[in-house]
DNA sequence: GATTAGGAATAAC
DNA sequence: GTTATTCCTAATC
């Protein structure tokens, strides 16, 4: 997925916004929606994403205009991938592009984005040497709780303890993978560079990790250094479990922590399809879709028969509209400003900013033109299947779950 | 101007 | 074959 990128710090013109997704923000907490306006006015100074300019930047609506991934001009940006990550009060948003870089950290630094003066530094050392000082006090626990939740449920999912000191060879294998995730090839060149048992991984610096991959390792070690802080913030209470492997555990770290994901306990997920099975956990996106396939692979030796086989079975499935709107309704905390029930009891719902969810649909379908007027009928083909309808007394926007589907 | 409705062709699975 | 996407016209809010 990453080509070669250049390494050179001149190419660092882009600042924090242009990659950072409200979605993958969202879950951590309202603080940090309502602080991401003030990045607004380091964007002025972006000269590769043109669009960051327009309109939506300056003032006129709510963060996540700016922020959403459509806003960057793909001409300038033609492969990007991003992440964040919490370590403590300091948010890092990694940011993989063919022009800017390999993996760069980027420190969501609220204090300095909030002063007038503000420069976004011009490398990636300059970012690490940034100190912040958070100023809602609330963020922390928020931090904390989020980075619990998402080690709890990887440690359940990989069935490794929390302590990477603790991991062998094979656990600390499992860990990268599930970092890396992203094509098979990639993952292979880097994990044979990382035949490390948990302890020794540990000891490596951050130039061996980036001596070892120039690409990834730089990330990777960012991303070991935010799990031991996050074990010691989170102490005793996260367990390793013995669950088995269950890739519908997936959904529900990845729920929890980064982006919409489905959570079948919650949603009954009645059979439009000829065929059950298919259609009871058809929720992959691509991107964990790939991970979950990069991680059966590894651990194939691992899992029972019947694990693997429902591992195999769900990897071929694609969710539907109506499952993937009741999923944003599921999550209010997070897409009550874009979709939210009216009536919960009868099904009833609203779209609030169509625009929005049409977006976050076409990101999870991998249709990047997507838009209201394609996903709007989408679900008026439900009407003739009796899945959504129109409420009694029409209202724009406003639609209704037909009994089964409730 | 945005939304609604639905036909038709096509793509994706 | 089913579902979703894309494009379209027309009507309505």
């Amino acid at each position: 997925m990453f080509s070669a990128p250049a390494t050179s710090m001149s190419q660092l013109p882009l600042t924090v916004t242009e990659f950072i997704d409200i979605g993958d923000l969202a879950p951590l907490g309202p603080n940090i929606m309502s602080n991401v306006t003030d990045v607004r006015e380091i964007t002025q100074n972006c000269t590769s994403a043109k669009s960051v300019t327009d309109q939506r930047l300056l003032g006129s609506e709510s963060p996540k205009s700016f922020l959403d991934l459509d806003t960057v001009n793909e001409q300038d940006i033609s492969l990007y991938d991003h992440t964040v990550n919490i370590k403590e009060e300091k948010m890092y948003v990694n940011c993989v592009s063919e022009q800017l870089s390999p993996t760069f950290q980027y420190p969501y630094d609220y204090s300095l984005l909030q002063t007038d003066n503000y420069q976004p530094p011009s490398s990636p050392e300059e970012y690490h040497d940034i100190k912040t000082e958070h100023p809602e006090p609330d963020l922390s626990e928020t931090i904390v709780r989020a980075l619990k939740r998402e080690i709890n449920e990887v440690c359940k999912t990989l069935e490794i303890q929390q302590d990477p000191m603790s991991w062998s060879v094979e656990d600390a294998r499992k860990w990268l993978m599930w970092h890396l995730g992203h094509d098979y090839q990639t993952s292979q060149g880097v994990l044979e560079q990382f035949n490390f048992k948990g302890s020794e991984l540990c000891a490596l610096t951050a130039d061996e990790f980036q001596m070892k991959s120039l690409e990834l390792g730089k990330n990777l070690h960012a991303q070991l250094d935010v799990w031991k802080n996050a074990c010691k913030l989170c102490g005793p209470v996260i367990q390793q479990t013995t669950q088995t492997y269950d890739p519908c555990q997936m959904f529900n770290v990845i729920n929890e922590s980064y982006t919409v994901w489905p959570n079948p306990s919650v949603s009954p997920t009645p059979s439009i399809s000829s065929d059950d099975s298919s259609s009871s956990n058809n929720m992959y996106s691509s991107s964990d879709d790939e991970r979950l396939s990069i991680y059966s692979h590894l651990a194939n030796s691992q899992i029972t028969p019947h694990q693997r086989r429902s591992s195999e079975s769900h990897q071929k499935q694609t969710i539907h509209l109506w499952e993937f709107l009741k999923e944003l309704l599921l999550q209010p905390e997070n897409y009550s400003n874009c979709i939210k029930w009216i009536d919960r009891e009868r099904g009833v719902f609203k779209i609030e900013d169509s625009s929005r969810v049409a977006r976050l649909w076409g990101r999870r379908k991998n249709r990047p033109a997507m838009n209201y007027d394609k996903l709007s009928r989408s679900i008026r083909q439900y009407y003739k299947k009796n899945i959504i309808r129109k409420t009694e007394n029409s209202k724009r926007l406003v639609y209704q779950f037909c009994v089964p589907y409730l």
